[in-house]
DNA sequence: GTCTATATCCAGATAGAC
DNA sequence: GTCTATCTGGATATAGAC
């Protein structure tokens, strides 16, 4: 669970058994993560793994501390590819655009890969909380929307989490109502149209705005 | 597995042995729902269910034949209880109204009991799939929905599955980021309004309506 | 560093006595 | 209808040989 498995040798950096350790971990967090799709993320177990590997379910223990560390690395790998796939400069430049790309990168991320959206974004794994380490991708991709949305002058924390609320829900219903299909995301643009309109509406009654001026 | 646990004897009538039979499988589910809010959905196991209940494991096949029939039953259950929230009478008039009233109703059920939602709104169990007896409430909640919907003059499947999407939205995050809070929950009326302005906008550009009047 | 062997524990499900 | 006893199989994790 500790997380010394990064560690350089005592000269200062990583030798080659180094790397190929961390090689290694690597491969089991890949077989994990085929398993994972084969079979449900919940149906993990260390057996398959050294299986797929080809290796024992003991030798796993010479690279992760626990089952629960190998769920962690792969939350770890899955957040950063969640970055990589959501944080790559918005070309577009008027909002309505830029808040479509941005739905849909996520959307399609969370989407491709339903064993990683339970994983990263789901709570139903039985023990497991990521540890901070691993958390800390999620944080700089929370920075990152917020930072898109600040640009286009969406400040509201109220606004963001109807954001994300939205988000979600058109992920949450495409994966559980029609896996494979394209049911919800085809109304991402229609729910940017919708958000955008209440966001950035001029100011009555007593509906919370983006600024007070 | 098989729905024989309501038949009536011979004699064409429920016998008090079969009275007694019923209750003692309520018995048995109530108390499964009492583990699963405790250690969780997934961590359900025929011992822990059978000591709650003053037996031993085996005896539960006299009443179920496995313990996906328990998970079934729950399911049932749980789906009936969503409808006695949901579907009473809605005393407001407005449109308004009306979807704060039962968007707030189907929020505080999932909120209520996040051990329940995982079950019946999520598919995140391992192999557990309701029969079609259990699934039977939950189109007739869904019929429910959709004819408030309609007398309100909402017929767009489209903005039927926005809906959904922003309810399950609110719920998920709800859960998963702000278990036992409220910072969702806020949010249901100002996403009426969002949705209502939306989905009642006159009709401009591409934008699907509800009507085509 | 990987293995065999094993410890320990738990699961769902069945057989058959009472 | 409930029990004890058991089957079968799985899990995570550890010890120690090589």
């Amino acid at each position: 669970m500790l997380g010394n498995q990064n560690d350089v040798r005592e000269t200062g950096r990583p030798d080659r058994r180094q790397a190929r350790r961390d090689a290694t971990r690597a491969e089991i967090v890949d077989a994990a993560w085929e398993l994972a799709r084969e079979h449900g993320l919940a149906a993990l177990s260390l057996r398959d793994i050294a299986e797929r590997v080809g290796m024992r379910a003991p030798s796993l223990y010479q690279y992760f501390d626990s089952k629960n560390a190998i769920y962690d690395a792969m939350f770890k790998q899955g957040m950063e590819d969640a970055i990589t796939s959501t944080c790559a400069p918005i070309t577009s430049t008027g909002t309505r655009e830029v808040l479509c790309e941005l739905g849909r990168r996520i959307f399609d991320f969370a989407v491709r890969d339903p064993a990683r959206a339970q994983l990263l974004f789901q709570r139903t794994l039985p023990g497991f909380e990521p540890s901070p380490e691993s958390y800390a991708p999620s944080l700089a991709l929370s920075d990152f929307i917020q930072g898109v949305f600040r640009e286009h002058g969406i400040t509201d924390p109220d606004a963001m989490d109807l954001w994300t609320a939205l988000g979600s829900g058109l992920i949450n219903q495409q994966l559980a109502n029609d896996p494979g299909g394209n049911r919800w995301g085809r109304l991402i643009d229609r729910s940017v149209d919708m958000y955008l309109a209440h966001v950035t509406a001029p100011t009555r009654a007593t509906k919370k705005k983006k600024g007070t001026r």
